[in-house]
DNA sequence: ATGGCGTACACCGTACGA
């Protein structure tokens, strides 16, 4: 199955950039970032006749996460959560399911869209890194239940120098600070591998670029979307890459999807 | 130091993103 995360900055906005990118790219589970709409007003029917499931959860004008399914490959979506267990956010940021193929083969997929953190030393800052802790505290637990695991997301972390157009001018800042960098490795040695590292990539391969100044066009852009996989399935992934062609169509997302290819 | 651009909400500007 071809596995993807994606910032779609507005589900409504981009709902026909959504279903044309779902059909094109053969996506058969995606989890999605920044929904920004309450659940009573999600796509829900659009995409169901397009068909996929969905399970979300949102809230109103920020944040907002969503993983869909195709249901021609994916004939079921169990045990849904929403947000992280134990942590009281009022930020919906997190959403997670068990999904199975045709051949009765599980994994369990968790979405979920980073805090920002705005600049170093704010409080949106130390939210941050509290999330962080809070969700690599959830993901042991999750790890230890001994089913396969997919975590895909906007981190908003650059994890090296080279994730950054511009790495002198960010040096040190939000995307790319020593805590936030060691928060990212932090989450990873708990027992997951970051599906990019398991190919070769094209320098200058980023996932977010500036609306502004002509952003995209100039490959002025990060790299802070990723793809995660626990151990057992590092060997099962391919094909990983960055699908710049929706940020490329009339008013795109300012992220572009990243996508692999899973063997269960 | 600010704004650039886009989205949402709601007011005709402000918050927020990365």
């Amino acid at each position: 199955m071809r596995i993807a995360t994606w910032n779609v900055n507005s589900i409504k906005v981009r709902l026909p950039h959504l279903l044309s990118w779902l059909d094109e790219a053969k996506i058969d589970a995606v989890v999605l970032q920044e929904t920004k709409t309450v659940d009573e007003a999600f796509p829900l029917k659009a995409l169901q006749e397009a068909g996929f499931d969905a399970v979300f959860v949102g809230q109103k004008a920020y944040n907002g996460v969503a993983l869909l399914t195709r249901r021609s490959t994916i004939s079921s979506v169990t045990d849904p959560v929403y947000n992280i267990p134990g942590y009281d956010d009022e930020q919906k940021r997190l959403v997670a399911a068990t999904i199975t193929d045709r051949e009765g083969k599980s994994v369990r997929f968790i979405g979920a869209y980073f805090p920002n953190g705005q600049e170093v030393g704010t409080n949106k800052y130390w939210y941050k890194l509290e999330w962080m802790a809070a969700l690599t505290y959830w993901l042991k637990a999750e790890l230890a239940r001994d089913i396969p695991l997919l975590l895909g997301g906007d981190f908003n972390i650059a994890p090296s120098d080279e994730d950054l157009w511009d790495p002198i001018g960010w040096r040190g800042r939000i995307l790319a600070s020593a805590p936030e960098r060691e928060a990212f490795f932090r989450l990873l040695s708990v027992g997951f591998i970051d599906t990019w590292s398991l190919e070769l990539h094209a320098p200058g391969t980023f996932s977010w670029w500036d609306y502004r100044q002509s952003g995209f066009e100039q490959n002025h852009g990060v790299r802070i979307d990723h793809l995660l996989c626990s151990k057992s399935l590092s060997d099962r992934i391919h094909n990983v890459h960055v699908d710049v062609t929706p940020r490329g169509w009339d008013k795109p997302s300012d992220h572009a999807p990243v996508v692999a290819d899973l063997s269960l």
